[in-house]
DNA sequence: GCAATAGTGTCTCTAAGACAGTATTTC
DNA sequence: GAAATACTGTCTTAGAGACACTATTGC
């Protein structure tokens, strides 16, 4: 019984999973997500939390871990029969300095070049894609997406998150009317943002409403 | 390791789940969801369709086995840690006579009086709660609602799958339109089925689109 | 002043929902 | 004929998307 994280953030206008370098067989020399073995009398996301932390430095309880799904198909571990419980969590870019306490270091690559051929270990793959499936289809109808985000932001950074997991971009001006007129899905913290040159933005943290209703829709331009 | 499996149906104008009575402690005289041990080398869903088989005598082919979550707080099965794979499956009602080649009796009870104070072994009660509320959002978005049919229904007797499964009316006219003009959810037969008295409704099959786009909401009357 | 970014106004179009109206059956 | 059920028409309204416009900053 094992789990296995997909830890997601945006770093540098990519998408980006979190993966340790496997330094022997079998799949030497490929990427695997952050995972291991579930401890006796462990909760299983309590076993997930671990590997997270032990992997990153993240505090324990700020981050949400959300059950993706369960492998276990015989086979997907050559070595023996395991059955892994994969879970996704979503961190804003800097709370996670490269390397954590662990032996291996864990670092970040893109998702979409680690979901070409031949570059993560076991089932990995199909997890990962899993997991960034599960994260686009939420950022339609919840607030996911502050969680790649600090505690306050701006209507903008919020929408790249949008543009940055989605692929494609989103009209400003109609998602800056939608999040903000959708009631308590973000709240205005009364200051502003200059970043440079432009108007300053003003900063919002994450409302009470969880849910967005009716949703975002990525099949617009899609 | 285990799987369980949230059998749901609608009979008599209930959504019914598939439970089996408990004979021994702990738990005993409760109800519990069909389910088992995994065998070795066994995959997962295929340890769900075979307790399925085993419980009801549907045929293993024509059943869609979808995975709902894997539960395994320690302390949720008393007598030793236990980690479990649930499973949603659906069914057309006739299909599965009361029963089945197993030990233990199978029957059909509505989720509501299920989902009571005591009703359920271990976490069932939860694991339900899950099964059901995957039902009633896939209806939104998915074709699933054709999954407690026949092959060949009518409009009316799939909008009475919504109102049973969502627990609210819906218009009629509204609904007949929203299936039959999204291209490729339902496909008509040409022929018709006279139901007693008024105008015989045309039988429909299902179409080559899973999905529902946009979706029916259930946001509306509720 | 101009460029850049934030945010608002407004028009069009799709589709949901309400509900009236028509079609086809049994009695 | 009436009652019942299946379907269609049509009006109103919400909201998405396109895109023009205003607001506020740095240079």
């Amino acid at each position: 019984m094992t789990v296995d994280v997909v830890v997601l953030t945006v770093r540098a206008g990519e998408l980006c999973a979190l993966v340790v370098r496997r330094g022997e067989a079998p799949y030497k020399g490929r990427w695997a997500l952050p995972g291991g073995i579930v401890a006796d009398g462990e909760d299983l996301v309590d076993a997930a939390r671990r590997e997270l932390v032990e992997e990153t430095s993240v505090s324990p309880a700020s981050v949400r871990l959300e059950q993706l799904a369960t492998y276990g198909a015989p086979g997907r571990d050559p070595r023996r029969r395991t059955v892994s419980v994969a879970w996704l969590a979503v961190l804003p870019r800097p709370a996670v300095p490269e390397g954590g306490t662990h032996r291996a270091r864990a670092t970040w690559r893109p998702t979409e070049w680690l979901l070409g051929r031949g570059r993560l270990a076991f089932d990995h793959r199909t997890i990962l894609r899993d997991g960034v499936e599960r994260a686009r289809a939420k950022l339609e109808y919840t607030n996911i997406a502050t969680a790649f985000l600090e505690p306050e932001f701006t209507i903008a950074q919020l929408r790249a998150v949008y543009e940055v997991v989605w692929g494609h971009p989103l009209d400003a001006g109609n998602f800056h009317r939608k999040v903000t007129k959708t009631d308590g899905f973000v709240s205005p913290t009364g200051r502003r943002q200059s970043a440079g040159r432009g108007r300053p933005a003003e900063l919002f943290t994450v409302g009470t409403e969880e849910s967005l209703y009716p949703p975002l829709t990525r099949r617009s331009l899609a």
